[in-house]
RNA sequence: GCGCUGCUAGCUCAACUGGAUAGAGCACCAGAUUUCGAAUCUGGGGGUUAUAGGUUCGACUCCUAUGUGGCGCACCA
């Protein structure tokens, strides 16, 4: 039910129709054409910009078009009250009052449906998101992007997509080498007592280490751990295995399942690397050759090899891309690309991945390679999640990985809690960096958006209550012919831009929009409660302690939108704060 | 040097994929509580949308150039 599309389609037959007679000309697209809500001072409910699209194919003027036009719409649709022409060209139209009952009685009746958006074809996507390297537990920046990928899959599923969370688990290469040295020189640390070797910058210094080392000991009693070369293989996998627990765990605070896991060693044992390099070298993608150094560099420590290279100029990168070291082994790209190449395998319709700003500059190669793969354009959509800047008590707070002292998911959830940091961190485009100050998330306040928004559903929660109905069950009614206010339009209108909303976050992957719209909602609710103080009509329950059925359909269709909403950031809505 | 990304009120940000007089919150000023919960509301001041061009009926939105901030530019992951 998306007020929008029925008037859009409604336009578009009636000029196409037009068209037929010979009356008027039409462009060779109708996308220009659209249905909005005008600006707040104009009393109206929707409008479009039909004339003006029309306007030059017809040489005529916007305004002479809309005339024309006002008196055919009006006339084939009865829920018309009154339809007028405004300043450039546009056409103004309100509704009467059957209409607005008819809208409430479809979206009390169905409010499971309302929003979802059912012109989308339903597919399969495939949406990767977080893959931190398990080299032990979340820390704030890994947040954003994970919370987004949590949204975007979950607004997904609101409009019945198939959806797969995935987790790529980076655990080959030199860094998992690196960390199990880490963990091994922790275990010896607590069984000889010989020191960690803590100036070592190669080595993780992190106190979390000691926690893994100590459960490595006591669930492997019968592993000897003298020697590094010995065990490395199997310690490698004990101790990604324990970092991935504390990363499991961290996600689960924030709310957050994924799917499944998969994991890179597997790919590069399963010789997946060879084969899609084998295909590509079919599609004469894959070449020997020498890459030019980058400026930054110098060209000082530069040394130029003949190496195997990815064509991926061939689809706008810059350069084409390293896939294997001098050592023979992969690079990261490579095994990235079979991994790309094995969710290609698996017949999802749409991949996305969600990558910190980080790893933009990665983001052109992947879909290079993915399109090299599959030969279609756009197969992989990349999201960008921007930087999270932490401030508290007003000032900057700096991580330094070196010196171990970062920000846990750990501490910030304990601190603030799952439903501030989830909303609070998508109250924002992902395009632009995030303030996140801690001080103000935790307060109770109007500063805080998520309270604003909670506080509107527990309002009308206590509303429920002081007349004794309970709010999560459903109310019958059969006759739907209310007299709604000024001001109650208000917010029916607002409501009725919800799928609107929703079809934006989803087609642009924007769920920012989400906790943004709910705020505006919240704040018209709001208003509208605040007028009950001067006018007691307006109040909801009236002095006789009697609430009409006008009034509690009205507060029960605001409710539905405000938990659909919220529950898709992922946050609960409680009936009393 | 190259690439990506941002630049909107004093501050933090919106603006429905090109629409009408660019909107909120904070801060500032002035008001509203015998309440259906003040974790709220009402009113006020505050803008050449970084700058200069271009595209068109119409630009915060698209294009070009410049300035400026962030991130990236490996055989790392």
């Amino acid at each position: 039910m998306n007020i929008f599309d029925i008037y859009l389609d409604k336009i578009k037959n009636l000029i196409k129709k037009l068209n037929d007679k010979g009356l008027i000309e039409l462009p060779e697209s109708l996308k220009g054409i659209n249905v909005d809500i005008p600006p707040p001072n104009f009393d109206y409910d929707i409008s479009t910009n039909v004339s003006m699209v029309l306007s030059k194919i017809n040489r005529k003027s916007p305004l002479d078009i809309a005339n024309q036009l006002i008196d055919l719409i009006k006339k084939e649709d009865s829920y018309i009250e009154n339809i007028t022409v405004a300043k450039p060209g546009f056409i103004n139209i309100k509704f009467n009052k059957t209409y607005w009952n008819n809208f409430v009685k479809e979206i009390h009746t169905n409010y499971k449906k309302f929003g979802v958006n059912n012109k989308e074809k339903k597919q399969k996507y495939l949406i990767e998101f977080v893959s931190a390297n398990p080299t032990g537990p979340l820390h704030v920046g890994h947040c954003r992007g994970a919370i987004l990928g949590d949204v975007i899959s979950n607004i997904l599923l609101f409009n019945n997509h198939v959806v797969l969370k995935e987790y790529y688990v980076n655990d080959y290469g030199n860094q998992i080498v690196s960390f199990t040295k880490s963990v091994f020189f922790r275990i010896k640390e607590i069984l000889n007592n010989e020191k960690f070797p803590i100036e070592n910058p190669d080595l993780y210094p992190g106190d979390y280490l000691i926690e893994i080392a100590k459960n490595i000991i006591s669930n492997n009693k019968k592993l000897n751990f003298d020697k590094f070369e010995n065990i490395s293989d199997k310690l490698t996998i004990i101790a990604v295995s324990e970092s991935l627990k504390l990363i499991k765990e961290n996600l689960k605070s924030l709310g957050i399942n994924h799917d499944n896991f998969i994991s890179e060693t597997n790919i590069v044992n399963n010789k997946e690397v060879e084969s899609v390099i084998s295909k590509l070298k079919e599609k004469d993608f894959i070449y020997q050759g020498k890459i030019e150094a980058p400026k930054s560099e110098n060209g000082k420590d530069w040394v130029k090899r003949k190496q195997l290279l990815f064509k991926s100029t061939n689809f706008g990168d810059d350069k084409d891309r390293a896939l294997q070291k001098s050592d023979k082994s992969w690079t990261y790209f490579a095994s990235d690309v079979a991994y790309h190449n094995n969710k290609l395998d698996r017949n999802f319709d749409i991949l996305i991945n969600i990558l910190g700003a980080d790893h933009a500059g990665y983001i052109k190669r992947i879909t290079s390679a993915v399109e090299a793969i599959s030969g279609t354009k756009n197969k992989l959509i990349c999201k960008v999640s921007q930087l999270v800047k932490l401030i508290k008590d007003g000032k900057p707070f700096k991580m330094s990985k070196r010196k171990g002292d970062y920000i846990t998911v750990e501490d910030l959830v304990s601190e603030v809690g799952k439903d501030a940091t989830r909303f609070i961190m998508l109250n924002r485009s992902s395009d632009v960096e995030l303030d996140f100050d801690f001080t103000k998330v935790k307060e109770k306040s109007k500063d805080n958006p998520l309270y604003y928004v909670q506080y509107c559903y527990a309002r009308i929660s206590s509303v429920f209550r002081h007349v004794n109905i309970d709010i999560n069950k459903e109310l019958k009614f059969n006759n739907y012919n209310f007299e709604y206010s000024k001001d109650e339009i208000k917010i029916l209108k607002k409501i009725s831009e919800w799928p609107k909303c929703i079809e934006v976050a989803s087609s642009k992957l924007e769920p920012h929009r989400i906790p943004i719209y709910l705020y505006e909602l919240a704040s018209d609710f709001h208003s509208y409660w605040n007028m009950g103080k001067d006018n007691t009509d307006k109040r909801f329950i009236n002095e006789k302690k009697i609430i009409s059925n006008e009034k509690l359909v009205f507060l029960k269709i605001i409710s539905n939108v405000i938990k659909s909403g919220m529950k898709i950031v992922g946050v609960d809505t409680p009936e009393k704060m």
